[in-house]
Order: structure tokens, then sequence, then C-alpha cells
DNA sequence: TAGATTGTTAATCGATTAACAATC
DNA sequence: TAGATTGTTAATCGATTAACAATC
């Protein structure tokens, strides 16, 4: 699993010794550390960024706003990845954390629902940084489909069984209208696609070999308007009789 | 804070009695249970289309995957909402739950960055949906700025200053890169926008009388890809040398 | 009244923080 | 060796579930 960058980040540092002991933990993690994975990713990719090395849980929780006792917890989940006196190398505590998260996997997307939502992901590097390879995007609307968005052909919805059997699809992104979502799902579960990464307000619910992660804007705004009105309440709503 | 829908409502169903104690709990709530307000909202809102009138935790339990005690506990953070021996009243919960979440406040907001994802945004009914009243866009390209997207117009950031002083800002969507993100957030607040809904990827760390509500799409991606990785395990990855 | 279902308290479970021995 | 910082256990805190008395 170790791959090219891997070795090279490997040789950067030697500071840190100790190598793999068999963690039999890495089943069942719960799922408040799970969700936390991908921030770690975020901030030690940052820190490669800038030029940092070495860290130690004290430093990199005052960065991140939580507390250093979480940031061992959480990271002792997977193994030990850091060194007593020492703390943790930037660059193999990150190659870690890309394996943890299946950065490197080589997962390969399509997107059904080629409107505005769906341009707009295809367009963002996101996928590409995290390593997702979006190969195809699907859609019914006549104008739409044999268009070429973002060097990504849409094909028709029709297509979607045979390119399924052609191609090795892991992730159907869902960005189409909430009413088809259910039976898009439906049809993407049947010909394997295992990740439905779920932007359609619709919730499925599938056996848990599918993997589905749901992403709500609109409860996202909500949880703003809530804290939004308990501001003004706290500070004493500017109201428009004043 | 009663508006006509809501007593249209009310005038629906006089089975629940009880009115209004003066709650105070109010104002501290925990986020588990504020995160899941819009959840409801929208079992809700589905409900009422469907035609029901009459609920019991029970029955709610069952359609939306949690627990009966769960639903009770969360509402009663906010008042008596239901009656022993009836339920709830699908109409009056519904009435409550938009009083709490601030739909209906007349939210007004303003989307900053009128690229991909800030034109995907704006053409979802979302907004409407949820009364948050989008007037105008900001971006600093020429090919952008002057046009008019889905009924709303693009201004320069230039005029984000003169635009906040004649107009009630109380949102701003923050769509635009994550290098432009800290700069224009700073100076969102200090015209005297309350309410960030960021899509950047910055993280910000305001004092909390700023309500900054944070969507990391690539995290939820990776989170997917971190269940995927472990289906795999589970099942037995169907690796290519099969 | 009898049946149903809430509101609420108590019990359990899980997640976070604190503390410190192990060790680099 | 002395200093630093991890890994890990124990203590605390918060969130969920179960149970049941109140009551419609």
């Amino acid at each position: 699993m170790d791959n090219l960058d891997f070795n090279k980040i490997m040789s950067e540092g030697n500071e840190y010794a100790d190598g793999e002991r068999n963690w039999p933990g890495r089943s069942d993690v719960s799922p408040a550390v799970i969700k936390r994975l991908p921030r770690y990713f975020r901030y030690l990719r940052e820190l490669i960024r800038n030029g940092k090395t070495r860290i130690s849980s004290g430093e990199l929780s005052e960065i991140m706003h939580v507390t250093a006792s979480q940031i061992r917890q959480d990271l002792n989940c997977f193994g030990g990845f850091g060194q007593q006196g020492y703390g943790y190398n930037v660059n193999y505590l990150y190659a870690k954390i890309c394996d943890i998260l299946g950065v490197g996997m080589g997962f390969c997307g399509i997107i059904i629902g080629a409107g505005n939502l769906g341009t707009a992901l295809i367009k963002n590097p996101m996928f590409e940084k995290r390593g997702v390879d979006i190969i195809a995007m699907f859609d019914v609307d006549p104008t739409i489909v044999g268009k070429v968005i973002a060097g990504i052909e849409v094909f028709h919805m029709n297509d979607l069984e045979r390119f399924c059997k052609n191609n090795r699809v892991d992730i159907a992104v869902l960005t189409l209208p909430k009413e088809l979502a259910q039976e898009a799902a439906e049809q993407a579960v049947r010909l394997g696609i295992r990740g439905l990464w779920n932007f359609t307000g619709k919730e499925f619910y599938f056996d848990k070999d599918i993997a589905v992660e749901n992403v709500h804007l609109g409860d996202s705004l909500m949880t703003l308007c809530y804290e939004l009105c308990h501001i003004n309440q706290r500070t004493g709503e500017q109201s428009d009789e004043d």
C-alpha cells in the first residue's frame, strides 16, 4: 500500500522510530474520531506547505483549537505515530492519515446530475486533491447530454449500466433532483457502486455495506439561522423600529 | 412573531392545548440537539405535504430512524409541544420548529464569490424555502461583475461597503477562493454582518457574537472514502488482480 | 373510566479531558 | 542524565436511552 510519495516522505525525517505494531482497533473507531480525521489531513497538509517537519500535540492543539489530549487520543486509535520527548514527524503523520482515509486508493467516481451543482463540483480541485478520479457524468436532459464539462463527458442515464460494467466505479455523486434520487441511488447500488455522496436531500436506508455520506446544505443554513437568532437575542436584536 | 401562516396553521387543529409556558431553557440547548432540528423541519414539512395532521413520537421515530425517547427529549428542550395520550399536532409542531430555527425572521444574505459554486447555490430553491432572502452577489472578476444571475445582480467587491450601509445584511455566503476568504470575512464582519456561511475551506476564529457555519465538502468526501475502505476490508476488497 | 402517549427523571453509554508513568 | 512529550489509564462530562408517573 506504500507508494512512491510515501517512500519519499519516509526518507526525509528519521527521528521517529517504532515502525508498525499491528493495531487491532482499526475496525471499530468511534464516529466522532472519524469525523475529525479530514481536519487533521487539512492542517497537516498546510504545515507541510509551510515547511514544518516536526510538531508536538501541544503545538498542534493551539493551531487547531482543540485539546492536546484529544489529538493524542485520536491518533492513538490508529497507531503510535509519535515519539516520546520528540513529538510527531509531520510528513510521516500526514502519510499515515492519508492511508487511513484512503487517499491514494485510486477510487473512481461518477457524477449523476450535471446541473449547476454537479458542474460546480467537477470544476473544483477537491476530487483531485483527495485522490478521487471522476471519470464520467450522467444526466437525462438532452441539452446537456453529450457535452464535455471540465474535460468530463456527460452521458445519458440510459448508458449508466453499460458504463458501470466496463469501468470500475466506487462512488456516485448524487446531484440530481430529489424526486429522482431514490431510483438513481438504487440503480447505482444494483450496479455495484458502494459509495454514495448524496446532495439530493433525500435520505437513504441501505444496509451497512453501502457507504452513504449526506450533504444537507439546507440543514447547515438553518443551523446558521438558529445561531443568528440567538446572537440577536443576546446582543439586543437590532430591529427595524429602532 | 406569529405570522399569517402560523395563525392559519393554529386554526387547523385544536386538539392540543396547554399554550406557552415560559421556557427558561431556550438559551443553552446542547449542540447535538440543535444540529438535529433542521431534520425535524424537513420531516415535518414532508408529513404536512402528505396530509398528516397528527403524529406520535413512536411513529415519527420509525420514519426518522431514531428513538422515540430522543424525539421527546429534543422537543422538550424548547417546550411542551405535544399532548399526553394524543401525540403531536403536525402543523403546530412544524410552526414551532420554524420559530425556533428563525424561518420567517426575514434574514437577508449576500453571496461573495459568483463562481460556479455561488451560482449553483443561488439557483437552488433552498434559500427561498428557508426564508433567507439573497439580495446581491459580489465578485472581483470583471467578466462577471455587472451580470445578473437568477435575477440577482453581481456587484464589484468595492461596492460591498456601500451596499451594506444601505441594506440590512445578516448573512454572507462565502464562495470565493480560500486565499481571499480571510480578508472578505473580516470585511463582512466589520460591516456588521453577523452570520457567515463558509464554503471556502478556510477556518475563522471570531468571538462568539459572530455565527460561522462551515461547509467542508472535502471533509465529507474523505469521510466517505474512509467508510469505503472499511467496507472493502470487510467484504473482501474486490481488487484488480482477481 | 381505560388506553395512549407525553414530559421528565434516572440509568447507561460514549466522548472528552486530565493526569502521569513510560520512554525517547 | 535531564527535559520533553508521547501513549494510556482514570476521572469527568455530555448525550442517549429506558422507564414510568402524570395526564389528556
